[in-house]
RNA sequence: GGGAGCUUAGCUCAGCUGGUUCAGAGCAUCUGCCUUACAAGCAGAGGGUCACUGGUUCGAACCCAGUAGCUCCCA
């Protein structure tokens, strides 16, 4: 392999992603080993790749490349979902380019349009995910309208209808007119908006609707009082939905309102259509808010449903399903339900029953997927009872079978579990698996696997019945019914509950996802895990941040802030984007993402790049000695700790922390340090045995690095460098290296010496001495560590021609305290010792301090009483050095006579 | 209105059971170096009243209470 200058990430991208794929690498089936499982978040077939994704999904590479290399069968499990509302929509779309009506349509013809769509776009996702390098076993590939995962959701569907636990109800939903379906609550997107209050006449019974009769033509502005009965004739309701008075049902005052009394029994009449409603009393109504008069429009409202339900009025719908107005409102029928709010305020005010407007803030919902006005709407939809189910899911959690991570979910998911609603499980789509009901002329319906099925039932209850007598629900179930069956249904664990893949591979492992949808999916999944299984779908959820970008705003296609994550991937290396995702990336917070995160992952990259050329343009003459033992040996150790610090922050899963080790590993202890102090002078060769250790070493921190950077390492891998490979010898199936015996003494030394180097180079910097000037460095080793090992190390950093241990102090020489160690380097200038003393007294200052606040708590009764052992141990300690280094200042001070 | 969480260096974040010489890391900044692996580099340096106020404690970035600001969820 020829080496290049710098690393170019295109050239080993594709060849070595598809190498992979060729030897079958992702590919996991069921054997002896440990399973190591995880299922993607599948995402939508409309999908492309978002910046979501990448971090998603680098995160799932990350793990599971790392159980791999840990010696599991790594099994991820690709697939994307069907994503009713949103599909349906971009299908209508594409129906309306080409000039077709989904209303022309048959189901049949628009589902083959819809399937044709999602040949065409479904995939894109996961082929961009091949770009990232995701490992997954792409021949498990699932879709959630696959024939078997959709027989699962209506067995499931059959199951829980059986057992009790789905019903059909009347309810009051989230409609979105646009979308023309309905929308759960977490799919309501809640706004403040500005909007108007409307202050309107309802005349009362036996008074005279005549208009103008009791005006005053000065309402007050004190809403409180501008309904009072001194305008007997009238009473005013205040509301920000003036087109909805044709659907009331009545006016309901609080019974201990003194001010309505004389409204008690009375009938009032509807502006404009003049219908009758009587006034009900109901002490829901808050007397201190608008008038303390509240119209009632069961139709379009919650509250006011229940309350209509409680006095037995009349339900009336005036909106048509895509929000216009129908026949029942008798006025503007067929007009937008917010054409006809403009309108129907002028109709008002020309009635002259409009007595003021005024603006008002409150929340509106918008649909997520249409971003239309949410409507209140009534209608008989299928309920998924979720109080039972709920149950136990929550128990996995607080119990600590299932591990949320960050642990701050399990408040929010404890909370939402134990306040827990009803499922609306209705989707009026054609997009999705239809609901399994079929409806008799009775009214009545039975619920089947298919049409057959469904005859066979309506026929015990009739024997005449004929296939032309049954109607199938039209609605679909809403797609997080089957995605919820997602980690049992990707191993076909319904139609064949016994089968090898599931055994092996259910519980999963690992799930990652966004704490978005913490209850819509994981929380369902955790309860179908339980229903269908008796057991969790996973054990650990990893629960990622937002991505945002650097003024906090989330990434959003319409904000246009969001950089395309395959450009990115074009411009900076796979591996540079998954370290620079990983590096701004802490479980569970929000990141704020920023390219430069992605310059460094590839400035990384080229720094191994470099190193490795480093080492392959070495030279070996096998007659030299080994004159790097020592460093060897530290860096060995070194090695040994960081892949436990490693370990320990993945067993936590703290990813981007890992990384952090791997990166400082990388650069500072192996290229900074370990590198410099063995590197053989320019065009000079190396001894065989520091180059078959460094080697070694090179190739374990390619495997130490490969979860994060795949393309690189195994590029490397490959190399001649590390002599002659099979074809299945990748870095992607190697072992992880096994974590040997830690020398901390060792490694305690090296931190000196280390610091010892420093100290010279600083002392280069302040007295302007060049690098490239030999110095001579004279050690008085107080601790009893013994240097003279360090020799070659030493004089190889700080460029040292003479290095010698001595007895006592040296007049006259630069001098710096390592430890309690003192160095000296003698130097032709004369050293100012006013400025030394300066120097000295400012350090015996500090030191007195800090000498005098542990003595404080030496000398302190309560903490020699309270304070661990080990505590104490540590607080002596520093007192023991504090004065060890106070004595040699105190010498030093009084050598220079100040 | 109810609930949850956050606030540590210019930026993004660590800081685990309150106790090392504990105030850290990376990036950015500044200074000096084109020293034959890397200027996408090397060497060095500066930078913080741990949001604020009080309390508990021998000891508080960490525990408690209050205040301010920000974020999210639910109504």
């Amino acid at each position: 392999m020829s080496i290049a200058k710098t690393y170019i990430p295109k050239e080993t991208e594709e060849k070595w992603y598809s190498y992979w794929l060729q030897h079958g690498f992702f590919k996991s089936v069921p054997d002896e080993r440990e399973p190591y499982t995880i299922v993607i978040p599948p995402p939508n077939v409309t999908g492309v790749l978002h910046m979501g994704h990448m971090l998603n999904n680098t995160i799932q590479d990350v793990l599971v490349r790392r159980a791999r290399m840990k010696g599991k069968n790594a099994c991820w499990v690709p697939g994307t979902d069907h994503a009713s509302i949103a599909t349906e929509a971009k299908v209508v779309a594409m129906l309306k380019e080409r000039g077709i009506s989904k209303k022309d349509l048959t189901r049949e013809e628009f589902l083959t349009y819809a399937w044709e769509w999602k040949e065409k776009y479904g995939g894109i996702i996961l082929e961009q995910l091949k770009k990232l390098g995701a490992s997954c076993d792409w021949d498990r590939t699932k879709f959630t309208m696959d024939e078997s995962l959709s027989e699962a959701v209506i067995d499931t569907f059959i199951h829980l209808y059986k057992k009790g636990l789905i019903y059909r109800g009347i309810r009051m939903i989230n409609w979105d007119p646009q979308g023309k379906t309905a929308v759960s609550d977490e799919e309501v997107i809640r706004k403040e908006v500005n909007q108007k209050l409307y202050y309107i006449r309802y005349f009362v019974q036996s008074e005279s609707p005549e208009v103008g009769k009791s005006e005053s033509g000065e309402a007050s502005s004190d809403f409180r009082t501008s309904g009072l009965p001194d305008s007997p004739g009238f009473l005013t309701i205040a509301t920000t939905r003036p087109e909805t008075i044709m659907a009331d049902a009545a006016i309901c005052i609080n019974p201990n309102d003194e001010r309505y009394l004389h409204l008690h029994g009375k009938k009032v009449y509807i502006p404009l259509i003049n219908r009758e409603i009587p006034v009900i009393l109901d002490d829901y109504v808050t007397m201190d808010f608008g008038t303390g008069c509240l119209k009632v429009t069961p139709a379009h409202d919650l509250n006011d449903y229940e309350l209509g339900q409680r006095h037995n009025l009349p339900v009336i719908d005036i909106l048509n399903d895509d929000g216009t107005l129908n026949e029942k409102a008798q006025i503007l029928v067929g007009e937008d339900r917010f054409a006809a709010r403009k309108k129907i305020a002028v109709l008002l005010e020309e009635a002259g029953v409009l007595e003021k407007v005024e603006e008002y803030k409150s929340q509106v919902g918008f649909s997520e997927r249409t971003n239309a006005v949410i409507e209140p709407k009534l209608s008989m939809q299928w309920f998924c009872k979720m109080g039972e189910m709920a149950k136990p899911a929550l128990d996995y959690v607080l119990n600590g079978e299932i591990k949320l991570i960050p642990e701050k979910f399990v408040n929010t998911y404890r909370h939402w579990m134990e306040n827990v609603r009803d499922w609306n499980i209705s989707r009026q789509l054609w997009w999705g698996q239809q609901i399994p009901a079929w409806y008799l002329p009775t009214g009545e319906f039975v619920i089947a696997k298919n049409a057959e099925e469904a005859l066979k039932e309506a026929q015990l209850k009739n024997p005449e019945y004929t296939a032309a007598n049954l109607t199938q629900d039209e609605d679909v179930v809403d797609t997080w019914f089957s995605s919820w069956l997602w980690p049992i249904s990707v191993f076909d664990g319904f139609k064949d509950p016994d089968n090898a893949d599931i055994n092996y591979y259910y519980p999963t492992n690992d799930l990652v996802t966004a704490p978005e949808i913490l209850f819509f999916w994981v929380a369902r999944m955790i309860m179908a895990g339980h229903e269908f299984r008796g057991e969790v779908p996973f054990r650990n959820v990893y629960l990622t941040g937002i991505v945002r970008d650097k003024q906090g705003r989330k990434m959003s296609k319409q904000l246009g802030n969001s950089p395309d994550p395959l450009d990115l991937i074009a411009q900076y290396g796979a591996d540079g984007v998954r370290v620079g995702m990983l590096l701004c990336s802490p479980a569970g917070n929000d990141l704020m993402f920023d390219e430069s995160y992605c310059k460094q992952g590839s400035g990384f990259a080229n720094k191994i790049w470099n190193a490795f050329k480093l080492v392959k343009g070495w030279e070996v003459d096998e007659s030299l000695s080994n004159p790097n033992g020592v460093a060897i040996e530290w860096f060995a150790n070194r090695f040994n700790q960081a892949l436990t610090e490693i370990e320990a922050n993945f067993a936590q899963y703290r990813l981007s922390e890992a990384l952090m080790d791997t990166y400082k590993l990388v650069w500072d202890d192996f290229c900074a340090w370990y590198l410099e102090m063995i590197k053989p002078a320019y065009q000079h060769p190396i001894d065989k045995a520091t180059y078959a250790a460094t080697i070694q070493f090179f190739e374990n921190i390619l495997k130490v690095l490969h979860p994060f950077m795949p393309f690189l390492t195994e590029e490397l891998w490959h190399d001649e460098l590390f002599g002659e490979r099979s074809e299945t010898d990748c870095c992607i199936v190697a072992q992880l290296p096994a974590i040997g015996e830690i020398n901390s003494r060792l490694l305690n030394e090296t931190e000196l010496v280390k610091d010892v180097v420093t100290n010279i180079r600083n002392t280069r910097k302040t007295k302007q001495i060049s690098d490239k000037e030999p110095l001579e460095l004279f050690v008085k080793s107080n601790s009893g560590i013994n240097y003279g090992q360090f020799e070659a190390i030493i004089t190889r950093l700080a460029n040292i021609s003479k290095f010698e241990s001595v007895a006592d102090k040296i007049e006259g020489a630069i001098n710096f305290l390592a430890s309690t160690d003192e160095f000296y380097i003698p130097f032709s200038e004369e050293i100012d010792p006013v400025a030394e003393c300066v120097k000295l007294k400012k350090e015996q200052e500090y030191l007195l301090g800090f000498l005098k606040s542990v003595n404080a708590k030496l000398g302190n009764e309560r903490f020699m009483a309270n304070a661990k052992p080990e505590i104490i141990e540590v607080e002596q300690k520093k007192k023991a050095d504090a004065e060890a280094k106070l004595t040699i200042i105190e010498e030093n001070l009084a050598a220079l006579a100040c």
